[in-house]
DNA sequence: GAACTTTATGCAAACGTTTGCAATTCATTT
DNA sequence: AAATGAATTGCAAACGTTTGCATAAAGTTC
């Protein structure tokens, strides 16, 4: 930082070559004979040079930034505190770092309702990752069709003209269910919010594990929070006392509100209520007793959305992708 | 999306005048008659046109933009997945977006050692914030003295030629001290690593409560994740026995993990021992028996972070400043 | 009504890269 | 030795804004 920005100029006087063979050299462009390449980025490292990103940018028509958009219900208090939802934008983070990309947080009151717009037509991204469905899915479908690269973290199997990478639900339903009969239960609650398009096919899996032994459904409808759930089970115990000896919880954070109420009450997990939640956060290990969980394999998804986007960056067409679940079995479920 | 991507110049031609009007009107510069902005404004929004930020930028030298790193110290397990620094990452954003700023997440992976050169000289970003000071402060220290636009999340005590913003971790040291001797306690334990700044504050103000009654210390060194306090509790408990009856933890996850391994000893919380965390994270509220924390207060002080970063940005200096705590007082410490 | 402000707009030159094409050098073939 | 081709490098024109300065129009003062 002796005195003023060194630019590409400066550095190609420095080194008596022009500025298109420092550009060429910088990028590695195979135009440029090896050495001369060693040589440039030598100096240019020497000199601590850095490339203009803007200028970079308005000459290629490319930023090399994805943004990532954090589709939250409007009238839902899941919020930028849920854990597992920032755990997926860690992990994102991480994929595009490895592709040389960079991340723009974003949420839908910065970007508004165009995205297309404020995102791509404004050079401020090559293309997004959203994360969520959220219930209605106006913005993504807008953007999409306007022919924005776009992924989504969300429930695959929605039929949609994007790719949505995200776990399977319906068999994380199914098994985490299964797993509970396995246990013996034989009144198992649904406890979650079946509006949303991931946890309608962790609902659907839990009516199917359901169906193939006749056991009776019975679902607690609750926005999708740690707190709504303690509140959601403590008023069921109270209304209709301990009709269930099992929960499946449509997340971590909704089963451990659950588990809240129960021990309150002085219920024994596992031995009166077995419970299983999904996500397998920190918290599910840590909690006591250890919850039960379905894991989302969160680091394989987001390299999935990745490598998705950067298919759409190249032209090509990407397809939704599903990625295996894994039941994580804890004290919550042990008899 | 018609056809083509429109510019100012189209605009500027659609609407009669010349691109400099335009461009000043869309920013709303109070040289255009007041008349003649709304006309191109709603001209702009009827046709849907957005700037491109690259030229912009590169015209401007200004990027409305701020680089928030997380700084994980790279020997401590304490990650992306730690749910206090996510909350402040995303207290951070709204902070940002209400000054029309955005937000370019960022590790110290992508951005190597020179930050000042990275994100300032490249013109990716007009400033940045650190979240959380790492044991080494020399990344810091030399973007600070490269005269980058920065403010720091961490302890503002720490001296330093950069503002600092934090809560106050000595009183939070202390008044979860006093609370646990409040509660009867009289061999506390200090969970946390001392080698952190804020956890070394917090550590002080552990030792002069405990000091002011003259009550003997004691610290179990560990690393600040909850799986290492599980584990460090549960060695001490092996090898002394419950030598202790009362925990000052110096977050939330590690004072989760420590109620886990006494949980499993049936060791009572809070009759045989009283307990006390750091954050207030969601989860200390929904733990049974729920945590005792101090609450950091984050959306102020990601306020005042940005503010101190803007400040800045116009040329003027920002002190370090002190965020007030508070102690939320919870099953853990209820005798 | 001339001289002078004030207000509103336009002109044109930057900002610092990238890249198609032309030009040069060098090695290879006839 | 000339001709051809391949490998390197340079020239100069973009990319789409913003902004200092000049200009034009309107309002004010004497």
């Amino acid at each position: 930082m002796n005195n003023k920005k060194l630019k590409l100029t400066d550095l190609a006087k420095l080194a008596g070559v022009s500025t298109s063979t420092v550009s060429r050299a910088l990028n590695n462009n195979p135009l440029i004979k090896q050495e001369t390449r060693d040589k440039l980025q030598h100096l240019a490292k020497q000199h601590n040079f850095s490339l203009n990103t803007a200028a970079s940018r308005l000459r290629s028509q490319k930023t090399n930034v994805v943004a990532v958009i954090i589709n939250f219900d409007g009238d839902t208090e899941q919020s930028i505190n849920d854990p597992f939802l920032l755990k997926v934008v860690g992990e994102i983070n991480l994929a595009l770092n490895k592709q040389g990309l960079e991340l723009l947080l974003s949420n839908s009151f910065m970007a508004g309702d165009d995205w297309a717009n404020y995102f791509i037509n404004s050079r401020r991204a090559d293309g997004i990752i959203v994360v969520g469905q959220g219930k209605s899915p106006i913005n993504i479908e807008g953007a999409a069709n306007a022919g924005v690269p776009l992924v989504v973290w969300g429930d695959p199997k929605t039929p949609s003209n994007y790719p949505i990478v995200g776990s399977d639900n319906f068999v994380g339903g199914r098994i985490a269910t299964e797993h509970l009969l396995a246990c013996g239960a034989k009144h198992i609650l649904f406890l979650g919010d079946p509006a949303h398009a991931e946890i309608a096919e962790r609902y659907r899996g839990y009516l199917a594990a359901l169906a193939a032994v006749k056991a009776p459904p019975q679902v607690v409808s609750i926005d999708i929070t740690s707190s709504a759930a303690y509140l959601g089970i403590n008023q069921l115990l109270v209304e209709k006392g301990l009709c269930f000896d099992g929960i499946m919880a449509c997340s971590d954070m909704v089963a451990l509100g659950a588990m809240k109420a129960l021990k309150e009450r002085y219920i024994s997990i596992p031995n009166d209520v077995a419970l299983v939640g999904f996500d397998d956060i920190a918290m599910a290990d840590i909690s006591h007793p250890s919850l039960s969980s379905i894991r989302q394999n969160t680091q394989r998804a987001s390299v999935l959305l990745v490598e998705k986007l950067l298919a759409q960056l190249q032209g090509e067409t990407a397809q939704s992708q599903v990625v295996d679940i894994e039941l994580i079995n804890r004290q919550s479920t042990k008899r």
